[in-house]
DNA sequence: CAATCGAAAATCGTCAACGATTTTGGCGCG
DNA sequence: CGCGCCAAAATCGTTGACGATTTTCGATTG
C-alpha cells in the first residue's frame, strides 16, 4: 500500500456534519482496493491506515468490518484484515450470476427506455469506437464500465443495481482480470450496439439474450471457456 | 427489543478462540432481527447491546458496521443504527431480482441434481403436504424457507445463494410480510411438485420458468401485483 | 551451515473515558 | 392551554491505553 496522500485534499474531513469517520474511511479504501494501491492477498495494516488517515484505530476497524461484509476484505483472528482473493473458481460463479443479472437488465430496460436514455449510453458506444480506433485501452475500459452501470441503473432496480455493481466489484478481485486485448475492443463494441439496437427496437427478450452472451463471452475471454461450471448457462433455452 | 437473555446459553463467548466479539455479536443481532426481536424501524442501543452481551461499545459498533453493509440496519449519524424499513417499492424490486435469481438457480440445478438431493427436496415437500393438511402455518413456513434455500444451495454457485440469501433476509425487512393465507399452503407445495417434477426431469428451462414464476406468484399475492414496477417480469418470452 | 528455540517487537482485540450532539423534560410566556 | 426555550440527561463518535497473540530476528545447537 503506497499511494503516498490521501485521495481528495477535500479529505478535510474535519468539517463534515453529516457523515462519520468511518463511513469516508471506508469509501477510502474502496478505492485504495479499485484504484489498485491495494492488492488482493494485501495485509490491511489498522495502524498504518488510520495514521495516513489522521484517525485512530476505531474508526478504521469500523470501516474494515464493512467491507468484510461486502467482500472486499477477509477477517483473520488475530492477524487482520486482508484484501479479499477471488479464486478462478469464484470468478466463474460471478460472471455467470453476473451474466444473469445483466441479462436481467435488459429485459427490464428494453420496454422503457427513453430517448435520453439512449442518447446517453449511444454517447458512450460513440465515444468507445474512438478508443477503439485508436486501440487506447485507458480510455476504453472506463467507458465500457460506465456503459454497463448505467444500463443496469437505467433498468430501475436498485437490488439489482447492487448485486450487479458487487459482481463487478468482486471480479476485480480476481487477478487474471479482465484487461481487453486490442483486438476485443472493436469487436465488444460492436456486441455494445447490437445490444442497443435491441434495446432501441424495444425487444426484451432479444436484449436479454444479447446481453447474457456479452458477459459470457466475457468470461469465456478470461476464464478460457473450459473452466466454466455452468454447462447449462448458455443463453439458448 | 425484548427477549430477555441471550441466545445461545453457550454465549459463554469467553472460551472462544477462532472468532472475534464482532463476529458473534452480528451473528447475535442478526438472529434479533430474523426472530423479530427486533423490528424494522426500531432504534438500536449501543449500550444495551453492550451490556447484554456483557461486552464494551467496540464490538457492537463494529457488528452494527457490517450490518449495515448488508443491508439490515441504517446508520443515522449522531442518532446511531435503525432496523432497516423496506418499503414496498423496495420489496416489488427485490421480488422481482429474487424471482430472477430462483429461476436461475432451477436452470443450474435441473442438469446436475443428484438423486440423494432430489430426496432431500422431496422429504420437504412431504412434510409441507402433511403440514399443509394440518393447517399448520408455523410448521409449513420453516420447511418452505428450507426448500428454496437448499434448493439455490444445491445449484453450486455461492455468489448466487449470497445473493438469494440476501433478498430473502430483506424481505423480513418488508412489514407487511410473506404469513402464507391457509389455502394458498396446499397450492404452493403443488407448484413445488411441479418444480421437483421439472427438475428430475432435467428439464433447465422449464424449471427456471415454474421457479420465477412461483416466486412472482408470492409477490402478487403480498404486493398485490398491480404494484409490480416490472411489467415485463413475467416469465414467457 | 541449517534448523530450532526464545526473547523482543509489532499487531490485534477489547475496553474505558472524553467531548460533541441529540433527546428529554420542565419552565415561562403568549 | 399550547408553544418555544433552556438546562440536564442520554447517546453517539472518537480516542488512547492495556493485555493477548502473532511475527520477527538473533543466538544457540546439532
Amino acid at each position: 500500500m503506497e499511494s503516498s496522500t490521501i485521495r481528495n485534499s477535500e479529505a478535510l474531513l474535519r468539517l463534515r456534519r453529516d457523515v462519520s469517520l468511518a463511513e469516508v474511511i471506508r469509501q477510502e479504501i474502496e478505492h485504495m482496493i479499485d484504484s489498485g494501491a491495494l492488492n488482493p492477498g494485501e495485509w490491511v495494516n489498522e495502524a498504518t491506515l488510520a495514521a495516513r488517515f489522521g484517525v485512530s484505530r476505531g474508526p478504521v476497524r469500523e470501516a474494515c468490518r464493512g467491507l468484510e461484509q461486502t467482500g472486499r476484505l477477509v477477517f483473520i483472528v488475530n492477524r487482520g484484515a486482508f484484501v479479499r482473493e477471488v479464486t478462478e473458481e469464484e470468478a466463474a460463479e460471478i460472471y455467470d450470476l453476473r451474466a444473469v443479472l445483466f441479462g436481467f437488465a435488459g429485459r427490464l430496460l428494453a420496454p422503457k427506455m427513453t430517448e435520453a436514455q439512449h442518447e446517453e449510453l449511444a454517447a458512450l458506444v460513440t465515444a468507445m469506437d474512438e478508443a477503439a480506433l485508436a486501440s487506447d485501452i485507458d480510455r476504453y475500459y472506463p467507458l465500457n464500465l460506465a456503459f454497463h452501470q448505467k444500463l443496469v441503473a437505467f433498468a430501475g432496480n436498485r437490488r439489482l443495481a447492487a448485486s450487479y455493481e458487487r459482481c463487478v466489484q468482486e471480479l476485480h478481485l480476481f487477478r487474471r482480470r479482465a484487461l481487453i486485448p486490442e483486438g476485443r475492443m472493436a469487436c465488444s463494441n460492436d456486441e455494445h450496439k447490437a445490444i442497443l439496437a435491441a434495446l432501441a427496437a424495444r425487444r426484451p427478450a432479444m436484449a436479454e439474450r444479447l446481453m447474457t452472451a456479452h458477459v459470457l463471452r466475457a468470461k469465456a475471454r478470461i476464464l478460457g471457456d473450459a473452466a466454466g461450471t455452468t454447462p447449462e448457462t448458455s443463453p439458448m433455452r
